[in-house]
DNA sequence: ATCCTTGCAAAACGTTTGCACCTCA
DNA sequence: TGAGGTGCAAACGTTTTGCAAGGAT
């Protein structure tokens, strides 16, 4: 529940050391899950999958994720991290958010759901519970709905709520 | 034409030929909304004013207002198109849809209303209808919710629909 | 060995900014 | 005339691309 968002010292890059006997771990099943998406298990790949599945739900962008791994040690180049973003994407591990105009948003959760934009930070959040839509007319011929999103901007409050 | 200012020449906004019924005329409507702005109605918001609002709504990026500015031999360039679509947003005249990680796109509906992004052209449509959205939690303490955007991705569809 | 993947840097893209000149009220 | 607007080009930040070297099977 609680957005725990400072994992960081326990993990350790897969990298880091040559020839660690991590079978088991989820390294492991990382790899499969890269076969799987026809994605060759590469340490550039699995190192920034770790970062991205390893800790529940994230909505990051090519630059914050890029610094993250720069900061574990992992190298790794940022076209690589826009690569990797959108290879994993295609196979369906990653779900993009175009949500504001310079910055694009990648999203571990991957099942229809929608966000909060915090407008002050440019904060990208899942929005709990479901939403539903209603009145949606008929998409015109020739064309089906292939998504829905729902944006919901959070302003600063006024400092006091009298009354 | 180099950076010549001289351009006194006759801007061709569809009404500069008729008799001057002013009262009436879109040009003297569009120059009150620009002062209630607190905007100069000078030649270029008047030329780019008229472009977006003399034919309903309507969802232009910048690049396409200059570029249909240029096409009908208003001399504008695209940093004050830039800035003048900045400046009718700020005023209310226009609302800023950032629906896509590359492009703005600038509505002159500004009423609360939801859009279709044709994926295959990156066009944007008006939803018509109402959409009624159920479930919104309220929003964490401290902000409130600004505006809430609802973009209906379309599709092509399947090319065979065997029934 | 082969193909895929990576890294680097530069290009591409849309947008913003600084400064000189011009226009409107 | 003065306050403000405009044009140009260059800066800006993000994303993409081309090509040579490295890694995975």
């Amino acid at each position: 529940m609680s957005q725990n968002y400072s994992v960081g010292r326990p993990v350790s890059p897969p990298a880091a050391r040559a020839g660690d006997p991590m079978a088991g771990c989820p390294v492991h099943q990382l790899r499969g899950k890269l076969r799987r998406a026809n994605l060759r298990p590469t340490r550039q790949r699995i190192a920034l999958g770790w970062l991205l599945f390893g800790k529940g739900d994230r909505h990051v962008t090519a630059e914050a994720l890029y610094e993250e791994a720069v900061g574990m040690k992992v190298p790794v180049s940022l076209a690589t991290v826009y690569n990797t973003l959108h290879q994993f994407t295609e196979a369906g591990l990653l779900m993009e958010i175009a949500v504001d105009g310079a910055r694009t948003y990648f999203d571990t959760n991957t099942s229809p759901h929608h966000h909060f934009l915090i407008e002050e930070t440019s904060a990208l959040l899942d929005i709990p519970g479901s939403i539903s839509v209603a009145g949606l007319p008929v998409a015109p011929e020739g064309t089906e709905i292939a998504r829905v999103d729902v944006i919901v901007r959070l302003r600063k409050a006024p400092p006091h709520r009298t009354g």
